[in-house]
Parts: structure tokens; C-alpha cells; sequence
DNA sequence: ATTTGTGCAAATCGTTTGCATCTGA
DNA sequence: TCAGATGCAAACGATTTGCACAAAT
């Protein structure tokens, strides 16, 4: 009886970042390579695990979250407020905000952005790039 | 005995943002558009009122930063943390943003941004740019 | 006199940590 | 076996709130 995508897979992919593929790691990371991108924050997937009958702690959770964005399995986003968004999309894009409900949407169309010299001594290390919504 | 800029100064710029002239609004008012623009936290402002010998509670600080930017006063800067910044500088700019020591410059020069259509129904009501910086 | 702001301390929110226990290699 | 992971609950830092008191109109 076999999940899609496989078990299997995420082991590989986690031996792969060098993480031990545990019963947690295994299961959150099938919540979050599962299918299309996603952003989540630690809250929103341990109630998706709690959901889909996988007990694992917050605490683990954050862990779990922190682990992948080491090893480059998830990007953190940045965005006003006190809470972290993780997204499964780590290549170099940006994003939407929906500030009336905290929706985060990836731009799949790169915004052209020319920046200034920034300053002596100091050298771009990341853009980042978020565009605020509203409903018209 | 006048400091500069004048607490008269202060007192017009309040109530035409329709905030009550308080003593402790009036005081920190002076610290924050004395003279060049400015980045501030809550904690940061609270302490920098204390060594000029304005006692004032931070749970005011917090109030007065809120209503001031409600005012249109001061606007909120959205930085990956937990901590929220102030800048006196209302108009529309960007960022770069120290790493190192969570520190924030003004962008003088505008980035130019193009960025893709909003999905429908949508409409951009801000784009902000952060440009992270790492010493050389 | 009435409305509004202030200060304190307690409460809250998201997140992290210490530590005893468990698990995978 | 034993390094490494987990769970719990307590600790944490930034921020907010409730409420009695004080100040501005």
C-alpha cells in the first residue's frame, strides 16, 4: 500500500540532504514535496500532519522546518509580522502577498528589477521582491 | 529655552494628524523627525527616550508608533524576524538591509521594478524591495 | 466634565530550548 | 550500541491588552 508520491522517494531525498530519514521527517516531508509548490508556516502543516493521522509535535515541526531550510529542501519567506512562511519553491522567485487573508502566491514571471550600487565595502547578497494585494 | 526642532513644530504636525498633543507624543515626536530620516524599533526608541530623559512606558512607544503610522507619519518596514521597524521616511523607497547587524539604509535611487499582472481581481497595493546586503 | 492617553503588569503569540526518552543505523 | 531525533513543558522575546489613574480639551 503505497502513498503518492512514494515513501520511498522522500527517503532518498532526505538521505540525499544528509538528514536521517525518520518516521516524522519522512511524513512531512511527503505533506510538503507531495504535489505543487506550497507555503506553509510551522502552525498550518502540524495541523495538516494532525489531520492526516501523523503525530508529531510542534516542536518537531519547527525543527523539521528549520533541518529542510538548511539543507536547502525549503526556502524561508520574509514578510512583515511575526510569523515564518516556508516554501517548497527554493529556486530564485518572488511573491504575492494577500494581505486581507496572509495568502502567499509564487510570481511564476520574473520581475525586472534593477537595483543601486549598494554601498562601499558591501555586496548584494539577495532581492527580494514582494508585491502586497488587495481585492479590486 | 527651545530645543530644535520646537516642540511648537511638533504640536502643529500632531494635530494635523489629529493626534492629541500629549507631552510623551510631543517628546518622541522630536526624537524621531528631528532631523534626518530615521529607522527605529519599538525597543530602540523606548531606550533612546530614556537617555534624554523622557520617561515614557514602552506599551506607550508601541501606541504612539501605531498611531503614527496610522497617521501617516511613519511607515512599517516588513523584515524577516520578529521585530517590526519604523522609518521616518514616508514616501514610496526601498531598503538594503544589513544582515550582519539589522541595520536599514534608505535606497536613494529607485529601483526600477516591472512586475507581472496581478492575478484577476487583484490589485498591487504596495511592491516593496529589500536588498540584503553581506560585507565584501 | 468628558474624552482620550498613559503606565503598569499580566496576557498573548510565535518560536526556541532543556532535558528525559525513544529510534534508526 | 549510541549518536541523533522526538516530545513535552517551560522559557523566551516582541508585542498587545485590561484597567486604574492622569492629563488634555
Amino acid at each position: 500500500m503505497n502513498r503518492v508520491p512514494s515513501d520511498e522517494t522522500m527517503i532518498e531525498r532526505l538521505k540525499l540532504a544528509g538528514l536521517r530519514p525518520t518516521r516524522q521527517r519522512i511524513a512531512l516531508a511527503a505533506l510538503l514535496f507531495g504535489e505543487c509548490d506550497k507555503h506553509v508556516t510551522a502552525e498550518a502543516l502540524h495541523e495538516e500532519a494532525l489531520r492526516n493521522a501523523i503525530p508529531v509535535s510542534l516542536a518537531t515541526v519547527y525543527n523539521t522546518l528549520h533541518q529542510f531550510t538548511e539543507a536547502g529542501l525549503l526556502r524561508a519567506v520574509a514578510i512583515e509580522g511575526s510569523r515564518t512562511y516556508f516554501d517548497t519553491n527554493t529556486s530564485n522567485h518572488n511573491h504575492f502577498y494577500l494581505e486581507a487573508d496572509g495568502t502567499l502566491l509564487d510570481m511564476h514571471a520574473a520581475p525586472a528589477v534593477s537595483v543601486p550600487e549598494p554601498p562601499p565595502g558591501m555586496a548584494i547578497s539577495r532581492v527580494d521582491v514582494l508585491v502586497r494585494l488587495v481585492r479590486k
